[in-house]
DNA sequence: TATTTCACG
DNA sequence: ACGTACGTGAAATAT
């Protein structure tokens, strides 16, 4: 037997992993399903059939423009969706880098390509399987031409196989016949007409009696049935073209070496590059870990004992720029206890050549190695570390212009990723990929490598995006700021904690047992699915499915419910002590310290529009709408002999919109008034404005909070139980009240659209690849999104300045008061009682001066001996 | 690991 | 016709 080739139809496979799998996208934004699904089933056809040689043909021009004669014929057809189209040239890069072979040819279809090959190649004595979802090739096989169709069923990949023979007993006709087939019976898929009302059945019976349309043809009065012989006659010219259409071109004239095509190793340094962009995690496991070392890692070494060591970091004392991390052993540690570990060693990077790892014990303390660190640290022209918010609590540095955190830079140029790893941005800025199971102290070595060469380049882009100001005067020294806070963390009474926790218990036990006999079953009330089938089955409640799971049980569906049935007002009651036992009473009573505070995490690098974000606890989401949750904030409390002081900004994004838009009207009423929702209510609704109705009001802060968000009419309705067209008209006299608003708007979007991001006063960008999205939802989705993140992206600059310029003063003035939870706009102080006065000050100052808007930026502020009086 | 729900701004 | 408000994180259940 001779050897084999596998021909795969790049654009058809492409196409069927884009609609047949779910929509992939990598941290970049880029979508990636069709590439994934596209190397899943190559791979899995590789390791099938093991051939010697492999070639992927492509159209040059998109494949639902196939056959041009034809598209002209019938007029424009849809463009490819931009997330497929997005797509293509990817592929293509992974594959080159996997060294598969390629092909396209202006004026040729991947068909002709692929039948043209089969042809070539048989006539050599070769086996060949062609892959792809159009049955078109069909007409291909023969006893040597395999045609292989994927199909994906229930998430697994089948294979049907089609030898000449396989053709004639699926369709009982020969490929070549089959080529007339189609002529008949037309595809919609390809395009190919066909002849009115013959369908598969007839075409079928005519072909297998004549076996060909000219044959049928020349018999055409004594075809059957007379609809077909008919139809055949007035259509003649359709069934030619069509023929034509269907017909590959399997002699067309191109280059192609076949040497080129012979298989390597796929799986190169380069082909790891891409799938790590791609984050194919699983298809990273099939890379062999014997990839070349990078060019950097030769100058990589391990210092020994402290002669050395104390060597390695003098001369590293005012260097132009210094690469650092720190590592800890924790090999014998719970990875939970991971930052607990005793220090490893650091790593230390001060020239391209000059990369080492310098490990504690033999002589090296930890205390030692990391006070060397600080002076290195404090006397480099820039001190580069990734998380060094983190770092922060080995080396004792305050706030210096001089300090680089690579991780903050990586996220203000691209806010939408997941994570910000040095391997990231080795991969991303220096083009380097690092091992995971390289050798520890490599690693080591690498990720203060990354941080001295990436910095530059960070730092060129930041600039280039007009990001310096923001990285230098906000981002940075906020890092310091975060630091602190978490430091220092809040008061927590515990006792008082459990038992509210044990109060909230009782309640539950209670509820669920009249929930239970109302219901006349038991079941988890936590479970939707459970809740779902109870109510809605078993109790027959009205009230439709939703989710794609089953029914949904969310609060708005079962307040609608509630007054109606006893039940469900009673499971929502359920639910509300229930939430608060688990995530607050119980969660919260975790995270106690020794000391009775509780040190939650203020995450610098997680959300798209700039904003803060609070974890191991959530402090950010502390109840405070309803009563019984509010009473929550009781056990947060001050040190003794001091007190809470708690700021918040008075509607700061509609402030900043006010500012942004320019909008006259808005800025005036700013100006004038207090009550903002009631003058918008005055204006919109044109009434004066004592006579603004409550119910006016209302409507009025709705509409000013989805003018926030992104407006839409639809996210209105539902808001007020209105009507979409009502929400639309509210939208509307909105509008025409602050015209300034929807110019803004209007350009921001369009901004977007432009460019691909939007940003906010003081830079920030957030880039919306939404926009490009061929799916209307997703496309509206973007430009809410592109609406709504400059507001909210500005509100969390402002509170930033604020809350450095806080920190700042209180530090400053050796004060002992400090800042303990920042709540998007809101800032919460432990101020010790002497320095209240001067603490309100301070805050009230620094808060409304850290932006000079158009209009002011007004504070509330209040002071308790505990959160929730504080607030 | 994904989904649903719900707490906050 | 499509089916949504923007931004988060935690807990519980289901898979």
């Amino acid at each position: 037997m001779g050897s084999k080739i596998v021909l795969i139809d790049g654009h058809s496979i492409l196409n069927r992993a884009f609609f047949g799998l779910p929509d992939l996208t990598n941290s970049e934004g880029l979508h990636t399903n069709a590439i994934y699904g596209f190397l899943t089933i190559m791979m899995k056809i590789l390791e099938e059939e093991k051939p010697e040689y492999l070639t992927v043909a492509f159209d040059v021009h998109a494949p639902t423009f196939r056959h041009k004669m034809y598209a002209e014929y019938k007029g424009t057809r849809k463009p490819m969706a931009e997330e497929l189209r997005q797509q293509v040239p990817v592929i293509k890069e992974v594959l080159g880098a996997m060294g598969v072979k390629t092909i396209e040819q202006a004026g040729l279809e991947a068909d002709d390509l692929l039948g043209t090959l089969a042809g070539r190649c048989e006539a050599q004595g070769m086996e060949v399987s062609i892959i792809s979802g159009d049955r078109d090739l069909l007409q291909l096989a023969t006893e040597h031409v395999k045609i292989r169709i994927p199909k994906t069923k229930q998430g697994k990949t089948e294979v049907e196989d089609y030898y000449a023979k396989d053709v004639k007993e699926r369709y009982q006709v020969t490929p070549e016949e089959f080529i007339d087939l189609k002529a008949l019976m037309g595809d919609s898929s390809d395009n190919i007409p066909g002849v009115p009302s013959i369908g598969e059945k007839t075409a079928t019976k005519i072909i297998t009696e004549y076996h060909s349309i000219e044959e049928a043809y020349a018999h055409v009065d004594e075809v059957k049935p007379p609809r077909a012989s008919k139809a055949l006659k007035e259509h003649w010219d359709l069934a030619v073209m069509s023929k034509e259409l269907a017909t590959i071109n399997v002699t067309a004239d191109f280059p192609y070496a076949l040497e080129e095509a012979r298989l390597g190793n796929l799986y190169t340094e380069e082909a790891y590059a891409y799938f790590q962009r791609l984050q194919f995690k699983n298809l990273l496991s099939r890379f062999q870990v014997t990839a070349p070392a990078n060019q950097a890692e030769t100058s990589f070494r391990e210092v020994r004992g402290k002669e050395e060591a104390e060597k390695v970091l003098e001369a590293a004392v005012g260097a132009e720029c210094v690469g650092a991390c720190i590592f800890r052993n924790t090999d014998e540690i719970l990875p939970l206890f991971a930052d607990q570990a005793e220090i490893g060693g650091i790593g230390l990077c001060c020239s391209e050549k000059d990369v080492c790892c310098i490990r504690t014990g033999d002589g090296i303390t930890a205390r030692w190695l990391l006070s060397k660190l600080e002076e290195v640290a404090k006397a480099a022209g820039r001190f580069v570390m990734f998380d060094l918010k983190q770092a922060l609590g080995d080396l004792r540095l305050t706030f210096a212009e001089n300090y680089f955190d690579a991780t903050v830079a990586a996220y203000l140029l691209n806010p939408l990723k997941n994570n910000y790893s040095y391997e990231d941005v080795a991969r991303e800025q220096l083009d380097i990929i690092i091992e995971e199971k390289a050798e520890p102290y490599i690693r080591v070595c690498y990720e203060a490598y990354t941080a001295y060469a990436a910095s530059g380049i960070l730092w060129k882009k930041l600039k280039g995006c007009g990001m310096d100001g923001l990285f230098t005067r906000i981002e940075m020294p906020l890092v310091f700021t975060l630091y602190d806070m978490e430091q220092h963390g809040v008061k927590v009474e515990a006792e008082a904690l459990k038992y509210y926790g044990d109060q909230l218990g009782t309640k539950i036990v209670e509820l669920e047992k009249e929930i239970y006999e109302e219901a006349g079953e038991t079941f988890n009330i936590n479970s939707p699915k459970q809740l779902g089938v109870v109510l809605f089955e078993n109790m027959k409640l009205p009230g439709g499915k939703k989710t794609k799971t089953g029914y949904s049980t969310a609060a708005d569906v079962l307040e609608k419910l509630a007054p109606d049935y006893p039940v469900v007002s009673k499971v929502l009651e359920y639910r509300q002590y229930s939430k608060l036992k688990s995530t607050y009473a119980d969660g919260l009573a975790n995270y106690i310290c020794e000391d009775g505070r509780i040190r939650s995490k203020f995450n610098q690098t997680i959300t798209a529009t700039g904003r803060l974000s609070s974890t191991e606890p959530n402090l950010q989401n502390i109840p405070v709408r309803m009563e019984l949750g509010k009473l929550i904030r009781k056990v947060f409390i001050p040190e003794d002999g001091y007190v809470f002081v708690d700021a918040d900004y008075s509607q700061i994004e509609l402030r900043v919109l006010a500012h942004c838009s320019g909008d006259r009207h808005l800025i005036d009423a700013y100006k004038e008034e207090e009550d903002i929702h009631r003058i918008t209510a005055s204006q919109v609704f044109h009434v004066p404005f004592e006579e603004v109705t409550d119910q006016q009001r209302r409507n009025a802060k709705a509409v000013n909070f989805g003018i926030v968000y992104g407006i839409s009419s639809f996210g209105l309705s539902q808001d007020l139980s209105i009507t979409k067209k009502e929400a639309a008209q509210y939208i509307d006299d909105y509008f025409k009240t602050y015209p300034g608003i929807k110019v803004f708007l209007d350009d921001t979007v369009k901004h977007a659209k432009k460019m691909g991001y939007v940003v906010t006063l003081f830079g920030r960008r957030r880039p919306v690849p939404e926009l490009k999205s061929s799916n209307f939802m997703q496309r509206s989705f973007g430009e809410r999104v592109a609406m709504n993140a400059p507001i909210q992206g500005t509100a969390a600059d402002i509170i930033k300045i604020a809350m450095i310029g806080v920190n700042r003063k209180l530090k400053e003035k050796q004060m002992k008061s400090r800042l303990v939870l920042q709540v998007h706009d809101e800032l919460l102080i432990e101020a010790y009682g002497p320095e209240l006065e001067e603490v309100r000050a301070i805050l009230k100052e620094e808060m409304e001066q850290a932006a000079a808007l158009d209009v002011p930026l007004e504070v509330d502020m209040h002071t308790g001996e505990n959160w929730y009086e504080a607030k």
